[in-house]
DNA sequence: TGTAAAAGCGAACGATCGTGCTATTCTGCC
DNA sequence: GGCAGAATAGCACGATCGTTCGCTTTTACA
């Protein structure tokens, strides 16, 4: 890799951790380059405005995102062990050391959620394809038989999602210890309650359980 | 009301609006002084500090809170009522006008979660507060003998804010028209698996059917 | 109504912001 | 090893930031 990638990528890194601490619009230029050890305009160079450099702060986040998240999840078995490994590789993630301040995602999300613009029209691209992979996963562990026919698969991303914006708040803002069992204790009852029934549960059952949650 | 009071409280109406949509760092008192017609230095008078600023912002926010959300709820009849009120006043006053962004301690929270001081403090133990007054709420329905008496108050409290959570993400940030049915829907499957269950869900009909809104 | 106190204004401060421009140093290829 | 181009530094700019200070206007009460 070429000199110039290489110092964009060490930028990026450090702008990403620093992003999900402080936020997007927190970070500026000239202490991002005092973090590097490189000069304001050093800096500046590699992206031709701070937006830019915003959105490739999203987008590098991206990147690792598909290779720690998506990626080795796409190599579980379809269904229910590829829906896990989905939730909790991003669960690994979110409190990954790269990212001091915990999913970078969530953070920018609520920083940019009335700020219209390019930065935040990628964000919502990346957070729909997301909940599109999720929801997929979900579909294809309904093909396979292992979820009920009747789970609704946007409806149980979203509730995925919840799990993890209700895990950053209480144990970030909070630091409340619980917030993890309680977050892995509504995924399972997720999990739980979108699987098909055992037939040997209760005799000769009835159709549709239903309850939720 | 003295004058004064009377301008700090407009320019504190005008900072909380503010602080909803851009965030608590992001309101500059220069901006804030062009809002009201002051001089930067007029609005500065009135809080020693920014720092200080920030915290009046979160305690005007509280009090009209309070106002809104929390006072009408304990005027409803203790057990569900209350309970569905405190959520439905919180999720109505989200969507107030006078806060143009959304919740403020919502958007506070994500700004405010790695960053230690004064202001962090006070907006977390707000928080706490405010989950101890749901959680006693689901209790009371609890006594009441109106929700389950193996109900885990402060994790149902915890789903509620969740909900809300979940709401704001994908209504502000996503946009998505769905978001709202889908809170509702996640409230009342909540709310379904707390009561009691109904002795005649599938007899002759019985007693205490808890009034469905 | 007079007067002390409260409220607000205007200018200035040092700092930092994003962004240009020019010059210098370094890298990678012939 | 020399050379073109990439990479980085240095400096300056206008703007805005939070904050201070002295002055003027307005308020509220005797």
């Amino acid at each position: 890799m070429s000199k110039g990638r290489q110092t964009r990528e060490a930028v990026l890194d450090a702008a990403v951790a620093a992003a999900s601490t402080s936020g997007l619009a927190a970070v500026s230029i000239g202490e991002l380059a005092r973090k590097v050890g490189m000069s304001k305009s050093g800096v500046f160079a590699h992206f031709e405005s701070k937006e830019n450099l915003q959105i490739e702060v999203l987008r590098s986040a991206v990147s690792h995102f598909i290779a720690e998240v998506v990626g080795p999840a796409l190599k579980k078995p379809r269904g229910e062990a590829r829906v896990r490994a989905l939730f909790e590789n991003w669960f690994d993630w979110s409190g990954n050391a790269s990212l001091p301040g915990g999913c970078i995602f969530i953070a920018a999300a609520s920083e940019l959620d009335d700020k219209p613009g390019p930065v935040r029209d990628y964000l919502v691209s990346t957070q729909k394809e997301w909940l599109a992979t999720l929801s997929q996963a979900v579909r294809i562990a309904v093909d396979e038989g292992q979820f009920r026919s009747d789970v609704d698969a946007q409806q149980l991303a979203h509730d995925f999602y919840s799990i993890l914006l209700a895990y950053h708040h209480f144990s970030r803002l909070l630091q409340m210890p619980a917030a993890r069992v309680r977050a892995f204790r509504s995924f399972e009852q997720l999990i739980e309650s979108a699987r098909v029934k055992d037939s040997s549960s209760r005799g000769s059952n009835g159709r549709k359980p239903a309850a939720r949650k």
